[in-house]
DNA sequence: TATGAATGAGTGTTCATTCAT
DNA sequence: GATGAATGAACACTCATTCAT
């Protein structure tokens, strides 16, 4: 049907942009047909369910979250640059699928047993990844005394909540479209800057 | 029904709790009318639709946080008492409604064109309301450069987010019911000294 | 909507027509509707899934026949008198609803779990009840040595069967629809008369 | 596939098994050709519509018992032991393909228009096969007065009607499988007793 | 001859909404 | 005001069937 017979995968990847790009997070099969342009039944035909399909969808995009942001983490790099990094990542993955954290939210909220599907499944945890480092720095005076929970919870929001209330935002501080995206590309300084005691 | 012809507001009230605080983003007109105790079509003798009922909760609630929000921002208060309010507001806000600012998010993701509703009406912008306060801190070294914009959203992303994140985080950082929550007592003071570089 | 009310026997009524009388074993919740004119939801309305709907049927029609047969077998009559019951019963209960056995069958066959909704609930088996007497009759000479089970079996085999081959049967033997009916009539004495050695 | 290019033959027996052996009355396309370990298409390459599978399904097994019947019908053997023969022979049917009677019936109810299919074809009905023979034996005394058409019912009710309601007989008779076989056995002599009023 | 991919029609079920009372 | 009954539109899902290869 589409180009080159790979349908399977066009469903995926169309369904992963209603889903996290456009935000329409309750689609219906009809709507994920419509998009990936083929016929409502091929959806039970290669994922058997709707819910089969999101699963999918899941574990593909949030254990391609978990390798980058680790591989981010445990990276030989000064702990700005680190932290850099990691903003940079945030932002870049949340222009493409700006919905996906609110995805999440909203599943773990309906489905609170699923929460270990969307999260990382290990025992290494963020906060403990950058825990060393970031005393270190605490020590050396770069920033303020914080826990690797707080500091780590501190940088994900200031990422990701903007990402995910972008209409919101649009709204209230009156950006446009373009506005808007100059606005998310500025915030790489302005977290760095915000986190740490001593700019650049 | 319930005590004297209060239905109306009984209804309203109870459609928030459920919507709002229970999580039940996408409950339905039966539902609501179990949680009020009334009979399923008095919501439409009320309400016409249940996209109506919405509208008019979300004006209601949005309204409410939006005359709290201006009148902590527009006190005669140092700044910094006055980001101090504005935070232990949205928490408190966020502990009494978690599910509010997820719904706004999801909504408005659906309904761009209904974005006005879930905002601010008004031409004051709450970053035009701490600009001038904020400028003025910003000279005399109690925060490094930053504009209003950024501060805010930085303010309300930290404030937001860990509330819509809330069983990403506990099964992230692994914390139970009671950590969590004194996690976010703990977050006031986190957060104000995220944002001003000089802790008092 | 139909009559005075009472939509909910209606359809009851009508699905044990369609079920049990036109012999639709499959008939889907459309059908049903169709045959009670209302509308396919309505079958919901009242009695929540289509399986519910089956459930309920059986449960009437199986325990009306089991009182009605019990008592049958139970009265003080003379046991050819009261075999002459049965089988009138049967062939009554028959005409009325000709694929009631063809359901219960089917069903048995397709779901042996259920097999006892469908089935007296009770201790008492048939080949019980007239155990007794029927050994009397066989000391008396009135018929020849039987067990109680195959003379059950050999009863509800000849009241039944014709019912439910009604259209084999009249193709076979080329009958016309008052043929058939008149060759059910007879069938009582019949049946009787092969039962009994010596008739009256 | 199967071997060299009989699975036409091998999709016919495995959906015979399926259908008349297993009882799955409404079996789908998916089924048969997993019973047939084929592949779903091709069930339509080779007999084009699944009703046009099961309509060649019992062509084939109607066509054969009708074979065997007349055969056992017009054999030269004295009355009693062509109707002992003719017992034997549906009984050993009915362990073969015990839903059989069943299907036809189902059948026949739902399209009464293809009850010829299911049925003799010829004019020779059953009935008119052993009209004289029977008249014979009556003035003989060997057994009651009695058409030719209830006899040939009754003895068809008894051979067919146990095989067909096997769940029923052994759930309201408190039979194990063994013991449901043990019955099944004597019956050849109790239907036989049970037609003729002299026993050997 | 055989098969994976694709589809239209239909299935049971849910739900917001309407209406008569 | 309030309610039980009724309905149309939609939903996820199934299935027989077709088609290109």
């Amino acid at each position: 049907m589409i180009a080159e017979a790979q349908t399977e995968v066009v469903i995926k990847e169309k369904a992963k942009i209603l889903f996290f790009q456009k935000g329409v997070l309750n689609a219906t099969t009809q709507e994920i047909a419509d998009e990936a342009g083929v016929n409502r039944a091929l959806i039970h035909y290669y994922f058997r369910s709707r819910e089969h399909l999101m699963d999918l969808l899941l574990e593909e995009i949030v254990t391609a979250k978990k390798n980058r942001k680790r591989a981010i983490l445990l990276a030989e790099v000064p702990f700005r640059q680190k932290i850099a990094n990691y903003i940079e990542d945030a932002l870049e993955q949340g222009l493409q699928y700006p919905y996906l954290e609110n995805f999440i939210i909203t599943e773990t909220a309906r489905n609170p047993e699923k929460v270990n599907l969307f999260c990382f499944k290990d025992k290494l945890r963020s906060s403990e990844l950058i825990k060393d480092q970031l005393e270190a720095e605490i020590r050396k005076g770069a920033l303020p005394p914080i826990s690797a929970e707080h500091f780590m919870v501190n940088l994900v929001s200031m990422c990701n909540y903007p990402l995910l209330a972008k209409n919101v935002i649009r709204n209230v501080h009156g950006m446009s479209d373009s506005t808007y995206h100059q606005f998310l590309l500025e915030r790489k300084e302005v977290i760095l800057k915000t986190l740490f005691t001593n700019p650049h």
